[in-house]
DNA sequence: CTGAAAGCGCTTACAG
DNA sequence: CTGAAAGCGCTTACAG
């Protein structure tokens, strides 16, 4: 399990190499004033000590570690993970490294990381909240640069980039007209939500440019749940029985829209075309039909937050609020598969 | 965005305490031979400029840096997150940081983020698996200590610790028995799972000593997917009209099936009970009824790995593997609510 | 082109 | 009890 900690040091390469631990430097960091055959030299030696400068060290002068630290408030993990793969392939392997971090939704506890994360030098922080409305800018100054990703930041002044929802609401409804439907519900999450009604407003604009209205002419808010998604389509169904599809705030109450429309006897896509949000491999490829879902792209939202980062830190800040375009994915729940 | 960088050193603190650096140091960190006056002072001093010490220089001497890395498997950050957070509560605020990183699944990059770990130097490592079976041990040297958590190494040199597969089964089946059920039926995942075949076994050893068997007498692997989940249920319906209980492999696998009990017009959990496993937050809390299943306490798992990791740094290593108890969430599926 | 020296921020023997 | 000095591993002016 354990073994000899330190590895080769600079002076060992020096030493080897018959040069100057200054000049070994200047030679593996491609500083110029060095012969290119001593160069040459000192990176054999390096190499057959598989030598691995220690970032600390390094870090102790310049003040940069080569580290980022991502603030998740996300319990799941199911918006951070993507964003922090898509992070880390910006990054590129190697140069930089990004850690996760949990803040478990906790202010305290987001300061108590952010200093442990400060503590240990990152050189930029991502913020990835909760939940996709602005959020409040960290309680505290920050000696790095910092990104807010998928929860802007309410301070215009950092730069935060999130998911377009208004553009996801449109997409959603876009896709029912283009594939035919004209009796559309809306059913969307927590009223609380900025983002319930970004994208119900939307999907409900796209409507418009159809000439058409969403059943009962607004967007029907509940719950992010299942349950909600059940009782909610009930009572569409009940109001609007000619209803010929439901565009839903979530993947989970797009879930318990099909699992009422089935009992009530809809056939889907048939009857009742259905779309989600999320486009959560956990439902919406599961579903029976398999369920067509607007993707936000968290993916890419990390690869951009993450090059916004590096930006910064090599000095060059951006200000201000970036919104990414969804995807539709479609799937057997919107149009039969031939 | 950015702020003055450096934040208050040793030698300010020492400066305005009107001591040495030296004695300023050892005042701090407890070491004796300091008169109590000057610790006083010099801690006030370190409060007022609210210093806090580099640990990158720290480390630089004592080769420790206080953290952590946790390298994980699992793109859905499903069973990393809460492991995750578990090993925060042992290592306690500000002490000890756990970063996690992600491998993908994929050896190269495992590699990758472990020596990006090791170059920073972390005090040990916690190795999260995509899937509870065994794997093979890391494919290098490291030089610090290592523990297994979900997926426990196959050396049984290494420490590892996992969940008692074998005991999950074995309470679902319990737990059945106990509210009067007697023709049970065992629907799992793919047979490719050594965890699968536990938890089965598990189940099966709880029916005999109950006097029963399950039904078809063998329990039935698949996938671990809800399809799965309604396929084998559907079959199982018509070989066994007469079943009253169902234990399924996943929550998955579970709501799979609970879908298509509902669709034969089958009770839950009047006609047929049915527990899942995994107790996930996104799946059994909202189906309907609510799902009764096996939690695996990865939280729990996270923290006694931290634990062992912690003693291992201290000196104390671990070997072998330990199995952690699960606990049943009892919830509608099988137990008619008042 | 090369190397001796200072220094990043801290800790630890070792003298006083 | 207190402090001057050396050193952790590296980089960067500054002399040669």
């Amino acid at each position: 399990m354990t073994d000899n900690r330190k590895g080769p040091t600079l002076s060992d390469v020096a030493r080897m190499a018959g040069v100057s631990i200054a000049t070994a430097s200047k030679a593996l960091n491609g500083r110029e004033h060095v012969r290119e055959s001593t160069r040459q030299r000192v990176f054999q030696v390096a190499e057959a000590l598989s030598f691995v400068p220690n970032p600390l060290a390094q870090g102790l002068l310049s003040g940069q570690t080569g580290t980022v630290g991502l603030l998740t408030s996300d319990l799941e993990g199911r918006f951070s993970i993507p964003i922090m793969m898509g992070a880390e392939d910006a990054f590129g392997a190697g140069s930089t490294s990004v850690f996760l971090c949990d803040a478990r939704g906790d202010a305290i506890r987001e300061r108590t990381q952010i200093q442990a994360l400060l503590s240990r030098h990152v050189d930029g922080l991502i913020i990835v909240g909760a939940r996709p409305d602005p959020r409040p800018p960290l309680a505290m100054r920050i000696p790095v640069p910092v990104v807010y990703a998928y929860a802007p930041s309410e301070d215009p002044n950092d730069y935060s980039i999130t998911s377009d929802n208004v553009h996801g609401g449109r997409l959603a409804a876009e896709h029912l007209v283009a594939t035919g439907r004209r009796r559309i519900g809306i059913i969307t999450g927590d009223p609380g939500y900025g983002a319930a009604h970004d994208r119900a407003s939307g999907a409900i604009a796209a409507l418009n440019d159809a000439g058409i209205s969403p059943l009962g002419d607004a967007a029907q808010f509940g719950a992010w749940s299942e349950a909600w998604g059940r009782g909610a389509t009930h009572a569409m169904v009940a109001a609007h029985p000619d209803l010929d599809a439901l565009i839903c705030g979530s993947d989970q109450i797009a879930r318990g829209a099909m699992d009422s429309l089935r009992e009530l006897g809809r056939e889907i896509p048939d009857d009742v075309a259905v779309v989600g949000h999320d486009n959560w491999e956990v439902l919406a490829p599961g579903a029976r039909p398999p369920l067509t879902s607007i993707d936000m792209r968290l993916q890419e939202l990390g690869r951009l937050a993450a090059g916004k980062l590096f930006a910064a830190i090599e000095g060059t800040a951006s200000h201000g609020l970036d919104k990414l375009p969804c995807r539709l994915v479609p799937r057997g729940s919107t149009i039969r598969s031939s």
